[in-house]
DNA sequence: TTGAAAGCGCTAACAG
DNA sequence: CTGTTAGCGCTTTCAA
């Protein structure tokens, strides 16, 4: 299939195979060949390191890693065991599983000799045979940066203490890598499927495959507009409209925001927030206080500048997300205003650099970790729903505001 | 029996001759392409909130999620479209798989009735029956957090692009979750295995199964001690060295030096470089100037806490991470001191927040993405290679200092 | 160019 | 308590 490209592209430096530089009891330098008979023994051995001579030997640590031979490259199976012990294969299954009609002796004899031979069972094999995968499907928009990593953990956390595994797939905002993403989980004959949509999905069509098989699917985050999914959400209004009320509680009449893309049901439910809680407050909405962008730290920067540039006046930011605001603090901070005393600023996520700012970030928590797991017990539930008749149902989950210096302009 | 800890991570699979689809009547030979669609049904509905009324309906956005009953829940296999066509199994495997010896009419028939019946290949059958999984497995101490993701973005980046697909597992700084994880990659037939190890695992025995059965197996970032593993590492060593020496270039002469735990490879690296650097230069080496810690933000506020307390003057600090190091700064300017006229400061690890301080932080680049890239070129190699002869082998990449505003207190 | 048949390793009736 | 048997869905000889 697609070709192993078995180039290298590595640093000037070339490959280091079994460096030392060390006095201790060196086995095999250079290309060590394989078997080197049961050498069971500690060795130590230098840093990657180039160049410069280091002092070594005392860094090392002793290291027990043990070369044996390989006494069979071959797994040992259910039928292995069962030739050795003279039982049927489905008895030597039914013990694995320690059903309750096999003797403890004949368990323990199993048990011994699987111990012995290492026996793992295949997975894929039992899978085939039960017809159920035990794994659930993820699709995330990213894996890197803070939000999606730490629903990822509440989603690992729950899935496998269920009993299952959690594929987890990147759609890299690409809708159409989304689309192919769906569909490598439905080969994997995952029993039920997590997804945040991408930042460029604008068409939910394919997921209408999944529904169409009948396979459990829960959305969570970044949802389609439709009732008749289930899904997790964070309440994005609530926690935007809490943000505002804060600002304006601090003296702040002319407060800017820096929103994502609207067609995301969470950047919109923000901005909505931010323009009902003004109203609500007697303040009027101004647009050019107003700047859309994709969030990014570059994004952050230039909506300050163009903020900045427009003559409106303002004395807070409230931004969708804490990068674009930790962007635009910096801008701010270079033209000389003031934080919080000039502009006091607010942000959303509490991604963990709101701590490392100079003020700290007010912003609004979203619960990661425990949207990951309300979702994947939401899905487990559908899946073990055999009759497939369950209700959509979408929960919402508090958010909390984390004030911080950014936006402390009164005493607290 | 070995729990559940396996995070799969996934991506468009190769293609699959004869891929669903629904739409117009594709007419196309070969894997069908992605099918522009029509649209369907239009809904709108309100956001998902709690609490406040909100002025909806001109924030819905169009939703053509289609809500079909479900024709019939059954998968189609290969054999449903054997019966259907009159044709025999092994006609259709090859059909849809492209085989040469299948006349284009006839693998045009089968395509078309598996685009009909939206076939999907199950995976696990195939996988079973080839004794190829066509995954690869990667045990990370945890995904949160920039440099493993990004590592993985690399991994997942190249291993596709392959035709394998990638299972994470969390080891979450545990040794002995660390070993589940290897047993669930067992037990999943994984073809090979990417390691980093956790901070907790000091002996690595658990990963001799793996040898035994001839399973590829290579380690990166965080290592253990032998010359007989293959592995991918950045050159720590020279990284801390040019970032301690551009330190003393800028004029320090008391440089401290914030450490993590000592029997990490990388940590041991960073720090055997800073003595090196200093002794080079002709700086004397200070027991006062180094803490050791666990590298967290709470750790680098307590070593800036444990350093000023010490009466051992410093004008500069370098850490074995950005995260303390930025942690060190907050403390540093509290007590009064600016950054980089009294203390000059260094991390290490490029995170992105270490643009979002003021100052900036000047860091060292650790090659995330292009660790994963070599470290899981170095596996594919492995697995491909069915003699398992291979010897084992060690690729160092070279880091990158960024110098920033932290740490500058010349002209430039 | 197609088909028949034999499993991959495991589970689960159904019989003893 | 244990064994026999029949597949899960797919690939792959070996024959036609």
């Amino acid at each position: 299939m697609a070709g192993r490209s078995g180039l290298f592209f590595v640093s000037p430096l070339p490959a280091v195979a079994g460096r030392s530089g060390k006095g201790a009891g060196q086995a095999g330098l250079g290309p060590a060949p394989l078997n080197p008979q049961r050498t069971v023994g500690v060795c130590g051995y230098g840093p990657y390191l180039a160049g410069r001579a280091a002092p070594t030997g005392r860094f090392t640590r002793s290291c027990p890693f043990i070369v044996s031979t390989p006494v069979s490259t071959h797994r040992a199976s259910i039928s292995d065991l069962a030739a050795q012990l003279n039982l049927s294969v489905s008895t030597i299954s039914r013990a694995l599983s320690d059903h309750s009609s096999i003797s403890d002796a004949t368990k323990r004899r199993v048990w011994e000799l699987a111990r012995q031979l290492n026996y793992q069972p295949n997975q894929l094999a039992a899978a085939l045979r039960k017809g159920r995968s035990n794994t659930l499907g993820v699709i995330v928009p990213h894996i890197d940066g803070h939000f999606f990593a730490l629903v990822l953990k509440g989603i690992e956390n729950v899935a496998n203490q269920a009993g299952f595994n959690v594929m987890i797939c990147q759609s890299n905002e690409n809708a159409a890598h989304e689309k192919k993403n769906l569909d490598t989980l439905l080969n994997a004959q995952v029993e039920g499927i997590l997804v945040s949509l991408s930042l460029t999905t604008k068409d939910v069509r394919h997921f209408e495959d999944v529904r169409r098989r009948d396979l459990p699917l829960v959305f969570f985050d970044r949802i389609p507009e439709s009732p008749q999914v289930s899904a997790v959400v964070l309440d994005d209004y609530q926690g935007a409209y809490q943000a505002v009320e804060h600002l304006i509680g601090q003296g702040c009449r002319r407060i800017a925001h820096i929103g994502g893309p609207q067609h995301l049901n969470i950047c919109r439910n923000r901005y909505r927030a931010y323009r009902d809680a003004l109203q609500a407050h007697g303040l009027p909405y101004d647009e050019h206080l107003v700047y859309f962008c994709d969030l990014t730290l570059p994004d952050g920067l230039q909506a300050a500048e163009v903020l900045l540039g427009r003559n409106a006046p303002f004395d807070a930011v409230f931004a969708a997300n804490d990068l674009a605001v930790a962007g635009a603090m910096q801008v701010l901070r270079a033209a000389g205003r003031r934080i919080p005393q000039d502009v006091a600023l607010a942000g959303f996520s509490n991604e963990l650099f709101t701590l490392l700012t100079e003020p700290h970030l007010t912003t609004v928590d979203q619960r990661c970790e425990e949207m990951g797991r309300t979702a994947v017990r939401l899905l487990l539930d559908m899946v073990a729903d055999q009759t497939r008749q369950l209700p959509p149902r979408q929960i919402v989950l508090q958010p909390e505001l984390l004030v911080r210096a950014s936006s402390q302009r009164l005493g607290e």
